[in-house]
DNA sequence: CAGGTAATCTGGACTTATTCCAAAACCTTC
DNA sequence: GAAGGTTTTGGAATAAGTCCAGATTACCTG
């Protein structure tokens, strides 16, 4: 019988077909964080991603991670959220959702929020299509 | 007669003014920052302070810079915008908005956009309070 | 106005995330 | 199994931003 991930995710196979949709070959490496970012919607930084992919055996370099995180984002597979300078997150949850960032904690949520939606977008300056649409809630503890 | 600042903004006096309103004390380092970024409401990422400030006789420490852009961000003389990891800006337009920023030019802009108010946020995680609320559109030439 | 204390500024070293690079490894396909 | 393109790799390079300890300045009090 087949052998599903451990972490309740995608089987390998769901994985690749995934990544071939997108026109992504899939190598090992390209697999490892795939399935990993595709277990379950979450948010990881570039140096989460290296930590977590090199605790298995076989192991990609931090070159890989940066190149591999920039191509899910530039095809969609994954949403680069900007945070702070020196924390982006990748986004494996890909559904039309905005993010609250707590400053004292440095989580990460996601919110639905549908009163903006990409359809009723604000005038752009002429000769602009929008790529993406990002709203971030920066908040405090309220103590 | 008193001399107003050369570039159409605020002049010497009401920079000291505004700085004092908010608790700080008006270095000349500080007033020039100030008188810089107040001049008319614009964008302007650390490295060109530095530069537009030390284009001038008097000048001020790359350190000083970044001390002063935070300070005032906290005090909420400038707004922070965080457009990509490495290009932070500092918007002394104060009131609310939001931004474009196009990502072939690399140019952002002010866009009025009432249709997201802090009053009617989404809900929150409980015990949280919002601190900022960021709208980025990101777009590209629609060539 | 002088002296003292706290706040601020400074240059340069340091940190850290990310990119770059040229060589090695790896797939395909014939 | 050799050719040719694509990926991966380790390590060097880059660049924004922070840190630091000493020098300077601002500000208060008498």
């Amino acid at each position: 019988m087949k052998k599903m991930s451990d972490k309740q995710g995608l089987s390998p196979d769901a994985v690749i077909d995934r990544l071939k949709a997108k026109g992504i070959s899939a190598t090992r490496q390209r697999v490892q964080i795939a399935e990993l970012l595709f277990a379950k919607p979450q948010h990881l930084s570039a140096d989460q991603v290296l930590e977590r992919v090199n605790r298995e055996d076989s192991t990609a370099s931090k070159a890989t991670i940066y190149n591999t995180l920039n191509l899910f984002a530039r095809k969609g597979l994954v949403r680069e959220v900007i945070v702070d300078p020196s924390k982006v997150f990748y986004d494996s949850n890909t559904s039309e959702h905005h993010h609250v960032y707590n400053l004292d904690s440095g989580v990460l949520t996601d919110i639905e929020f549908t009163s903006i939606n990409m359809a009723e977008l604000p005038p752009l300056p002429t000769g602009t299509t929008p790529v993406t649409v990002d709203l971030i809630i920066r908040v405090r503890e309220s103590s």
